[in-house]
DNA sequence: GAGTGCCAACTTCCATGCAAGATGGAGTTA
DNA sequence: TAACTCCATCTTGCATGGAAGTTGGCACTC
């Protein structure tokens, strides 16, 4: 009977803690800039909003310090980490290194595999260029995010799908406001072919190649933009 | 008089706090196998061994755990995570990665700056080559691990610094393992010379793939040795 | 002997108390 | 008015206790 269990044993999913709610709750704030970039709490005050005491709320602000999305200030407070330019340029550089070798990765997995994982990328792909034809931004930027995250989560290695996670997260403020000032959604779509193109042809320095440029074209464009409004942060 | 203080201010740094103690301390054994992997801790017992109680520790568990150096298990303990030929595989792609592109930005520096970070390779380059005549295999492992760390550090990409000190930190047991197995210490310095080339040259493209081939050769060596000693972790 | 249930011991999770560092403003002095 | 000192208040760092989950082994049954 305890046999049911079994892969309960090795998998170990367990029911969230509350330092696991805490955690989960202040990403979201802080994602959808409900915590603003530079803004002060103190665990006090956050851990009376959840209903929780301040200890589960400081575990979780350790994590999330650790993830590069807040700072601890001893003695002072949580201060919510802000983007300068200087750091999405950061963000990029880790970006490009890891989606180029997982796209070098998936074009050295068997022909099968590969024309699978192809097949999937092509799909969102497609619904980008829909999205573009209707004029619907949130769906291409969904797809587009998609796409990216497929990309590194079907090369099948854990810590790089950890890391991308990690900085995705980070980026995402910064994302959510460059989406709007994107002239190039039609870039994007061809780059995308191209690049599910190298990984089906097996081509993994091709592969490489042209998620690296994609990303450093996206950047190169986005860059410019972020420093002429000035924006020192967020 | 208070103005004495302004560097302070800016640069925040603090006397380690017992929770940076206790994170020191655990990594260190950990790094020397005294917390040999697979070994199940609990916080009471570690909180004994360093004089402090278990809420320090368990904060700094929380950091190693994100670290991805122990694995917490809910209300059963802190177990040291074991490495496996496949983790060193993730690792490994990992550091292709990051080494690739960190190789990269240093070629499309500035002449003047790349033949600094060039002349500061060649040096450890050359403390290789001078640790392989005299069979000192501690200087070489040393320099070695100098020549990679610099690499990245020098790209002058704090996120691409973080996650290469964590990477390079769950390797480090694997590492101590096979510098003794080693066998092509003259191909590592061969390479690295390459390596420093395409960097003095500025040429971004050539000093990436160099870096990635160096770390993939590497790689091909050492794997097929672990999994021939059957070692299923460490 | 093999299987089952139960309990005591051990573990972490979380709340809370206390101490100490940081801060901002009131009050003092020149 | 400008600058300085001091202190009330706010903050976290850390210790500790109670609650609840996990485990291994002992006794009991068949």
């Amino acid at each position: 009977m305890a046999r049911m269990r079994a892969a309960k044993d090795e998998e170990a999913e367990r029911r969230p803690s509350l330092v696991d709610d805490a955690y989960a709750a202040m990403k979201e704030e802080i994602r959808e800039s409900r915590f603003p970039p530079g803004y002060q709490a103190s665990e006090q005050e956050i851990a009376l909003r959840l209903g929780m005491s301040r200890t589960p709320v400081h575990e979780a602000a350790i994590r999330l310090q650790e993830d590069g999305l807040v700072r601890i200030l001893p003695r002072k407070g949580i201060v919510i980490c802000a983007l300068a330019p200087a750091d999405v340029r950061e963000i990029y550089d880790v970006v490009i290194a890891i989606e180029g070798r997982a796209a070098a990765l998936l074009a050295e997995k068997p022909a099968a595999e590969r024309e699978a994982v192809a097949a999937e990328l092509a799909a969102l792909t497609g619904a980008m260029a829909e999205a573009r034809e209707v004029g619907d931004l949130a769906a291409w930027g969904h797809a587009d995010e998609g796409f990216h995250r497929t990309l590194v989560e079907r090369a099948g290695n854990g810590r790089m799908i950890r890391i991308n996670q990690a900085i995705t997260d980070q980026a995402h403020r910064a994302r959510m406001l460059t989406l709007k000032l994107r002239r190039e959604l039609g870039a994007s779509v061809a780059e995308h072919e191209r690049i599910v193109e190298a990984i089906r042809m097996g081509d993994a320095a091709m592969a490489q190649e042209r998620a690296h440029r994609h990303r450093a074209r996206a950047r190169d464009e986005l860059l410019p933009l972020l420093e002429s409004f000035g924006l020192r942060h967020l």
